[in-house]
DNA sequence: ATTGACCTTTACGTTGCGTAAAGGTTTATG
DNA sequence: CATAAACCTTTACGCAACGTAAAGGTCAAT
């Protein structure tokens, strides 16, 4: 039996573009073409276009088909456990996006505004960032992962009310900030105040705290400009001033 | 505070590329351009990117974004549920995909050759299809979903000792047909054969069997090219023959 | 004045086809 | 037997969301 493109395709249930599309890449080749150029597929064709289907059911991409049905004696059973790893991370990633988007109607239904649930969000990320920024590079070989991963879980897993704390604490920060700058003495009184708020707004994300991280995170935020774009919206050069207070706040300057 | 491209870009995480793109859209236009054709973005452009990135992290498209945040009076909430449907069934799929992924590599590591497997799963997709066909049209109605599911299940449940019977009898089928074609008459006792093996063969797929449904199934064989062109690579003409061959079988002709 | 670090626009590549468009071939019908 | 209907062909743009040059202005510093 002898089948043209499109005889083939809805045999098999692909279209006929599909089929010109696997010859065009190479992946499906007809037996022959006839005299007036039409593609003739033959019964080792059908069968061939049965195992491509059957990795594309399993959304292994052409080209992995392509070696697989290719070379005989490739390790297909390595090939799948691979694509099946991939397949795993797809779905932990798709868990805990539909986690968010749960957690988001439930809010929304539970009356906070959407502006205050995408902030909460995005500043949460934020925040996790932020602590794998510190912790990652130097903590992390310190005083092992599970500072970090707890640190980031009591993130994840803050209330609506400590964040809205939170929140308020880190405007009111903003807003000292300002006015400590205004003294021109990371030693004053209100810079002080600043370097303390700042410790007790830390407490909210941090599992624990030490004065070597606190210390080590001001000179992340002068270092990394979006921490300094953060910072700096109070004052031009706040977020230098931040630091110096911090570090004599540590007792590490005076 | 103002920001260029790149600025905004990293201090964000997204490229300037993303930037440029999304401005190209008008998903995200800048404040204003300045005299050298410069992008600049303003604190309000900041917020709203937050905002765009929160839904991006959620697999929303860039077009839906836009509808949510251009639109003030948008339902967030119906959006998201629609959203969250869709994620559900990407998942479901997904899920599947790896039950049958996982199912391959234990047949393999079971010693199953690879293309066993491939004609198996194609094959069980090929008969739960040909199932749908009969069943769906006409008898999911009748009979209720329950058939319809019961036999589906049945066939994705089978055995590979099964499927090997059903095998061998499915070829026993073809060359035994062939035969028959030659008497040239499907009332002949080899036709009847052919037919009560045929419906021997369905047995293993059809969780209840009636004659009615066995009719109607060789019908359908007569009117979709696919299993015109799978019976007729016995012989060309098979199918017809086959059809007159099981209406004999099941009284309903003479 | 030149270098280097920015910025700009234009445009092709990615994946797996869908969907015309423009034109030759085969089959069915009047 | 002519012509229409039903096939087949190739070429090529479109899709989503950017990545990645390429070619060329602008700005700050040397």
């Amino acid at each position: 039996m002898e089948y043209t493109v499109n005889k083939l395709a809805s045999m098999s249930g692909v279209s006929g573009r599909t089929l010109r599309y696997y010859d065009q890449i190479g992946l499906l080749k007809p037996a022959r073409i006839n005299s007036s150029g039409y593609r003739i597929y033959g019964q080792q064709e059908v069968d061939l276009l049965q195992q491509i289907l059957f990795y594309r059911e399993l959304e292994v991409s052409l080209e992995d088909i392509m070696e697989i049905i290719n070379q005989p004696n490739f390790d297909r059973s390595k090939a799948l456990k691979n694509h099946y790893e991939h397949l795993k991370q797809k779905r932990a990633r798709l868990d805990k996006i539909m986690a968010t988007v749960e957690k988001t109607i439930a809010s929304m239904e539970g009356g906070t505004p959407m502006q205050d649930i995408e902030k909460f969000e995005g500043f949460k990320e934020k925040l996790i960032e932020e602590n794998e920024q510190k912790y990652g590079k130097e903590i992390r070989e310190k005083y092992g992962d599970e500072t970090v991963e707890a640190s980031n879980a009591k993130l994840r897993g803050m209330s609506q009310e400590d964040y809205d704390a939170m929140t308020k604490l880190g405007e009111e920060i903003m807003v000292l900030l300002e006015k400590a700058y205004h003294t021109g003495d990371p030693a004053s009184a209100e810079a002080q105040l600043v370097a303390e708020k700042h410790k007790e707004w830390l407490m909210y994300s941090w599992s624990t705290y030490s004065k070597e991280a606190h210390a080590g995170l001001a000179d992340m935020y002068v270092a990394d400009e979006r921490f300094t774009a953060y910072y700096d919206k109070a004052v031009k050069g706040g977020t230098k001033f931040l630091r110096d207070a911090i570090r004599i706040y540590l007792g590490l300057e005076e």
